[in-house]
DNA sequence: TATTGTTATACTCTATAACTATA
DNA sequence: TATAGTTATAGAGTATAACAATA
């Protein structure tokens, strides 16, 4: 431990956070990662991956979507989401029902199982995400999601 | 615009938002689409991904770390440093410079050329991210990070 | 002609295992 | 034996183009 590299090393910043902590960018990208790790370790117990879990729960809360709309709403393409929503149609979770003079949309319906699921997924994902911000206080918690929605509506695109 | 699916997804929530806005999760992976956006668009013009800035801007802050160690800073695989450290090198950015006593090792260190891009390319960074979080107050912008710093200290893993 | 769902495809990102050369 | 860098590879995630059915 006595060469050039890990001296330099040893002199870096005391955080032990790197040079790229002044960027907000940084920051969010940092603990973005946190959280998504601990979502998808809470939704492995039902089989569920983030993305399919926001489908589920946005098919359950609107009920007849077509797949262009959820595509929009999850913000994705609408070709990727195919293999989404076969997944969940094949485990019988939602069905792709037929839209009364348009037979070319399909409108999403939550099976009761599916409801079931996304209720039981919701309760568990929603109980992580307490336990995993119980390190803010509840007013630091609100005020993140404040300027975070601030944020959001304001810089959008 | 009569359908069933037109009619439900007329009584979404009112802030266009979604059901998922509850999560703070969902609030954080929205703000940093936004925010990765913008920053792959200012790093464009340097020819730079997210992640070969990241690694410039570690070696020019602190320049002898061997690639295991910026990997670690970076955390990424060292495996998938390999093609980042090339490009770099393949730009003369950087040197993969020998190190005394372990010839395994190389030491990166950036070449003049690549502490003048990684100074342009952290003021533009700079510059675009204050443009982007001028929604925010300064005090939101301070609190914002001082949240996230404190999320990231205590929920790390 | 335009739109919906779909298929095919390509490109990036990420994770793992195994190799080589050095220690 | 263990470590640093490297290669190869496989799996996600994502974006684009084109097709069939339908409007």
């Amino acid at each position: 431990m006595t060469d050039a590299a890990q001296d330099i090393a040893g002199n870096a910043p005391q955080g032990g956070d790197g040079l790229l902590a002044g960027y907000i960018g940084y920051g969010m990208k940092r603990a973005m990662s946190i959280v998504q790790a601990d979502l998808s370790r809470v939704l492995a117990d039902y089989d569920l991956r983030a993305v399919s879990f926001s489908a589920l729960s946005i098919i359950v809360g609107e009920p007849g979507l077509t797949q262009t709309q959820l595509a929009d709403a999850l913000q994705i393409e609408r070709s990727n989401l195919v293999t989404i929503i076969d997944e969940l149609a094949g485990r019988a979770l939602i069905i792709r029902a037929p839209v009364a003079h348009d037979r070319r949309r399909h409108a999403l319906m939550p099976t009761t199982e599916g409801r079931k699921l996304a209720e039981a997924a919701q309760h568990s994902v929603a109980q992580h995400e307490r336990a995993l911000f119980a390190c803010l206080t509840v007013a630091e918690q609100a005020e993140l999601q404040r300027i975070l929605q601030k944020f959001r509506l304001a810089a959008k695109s």
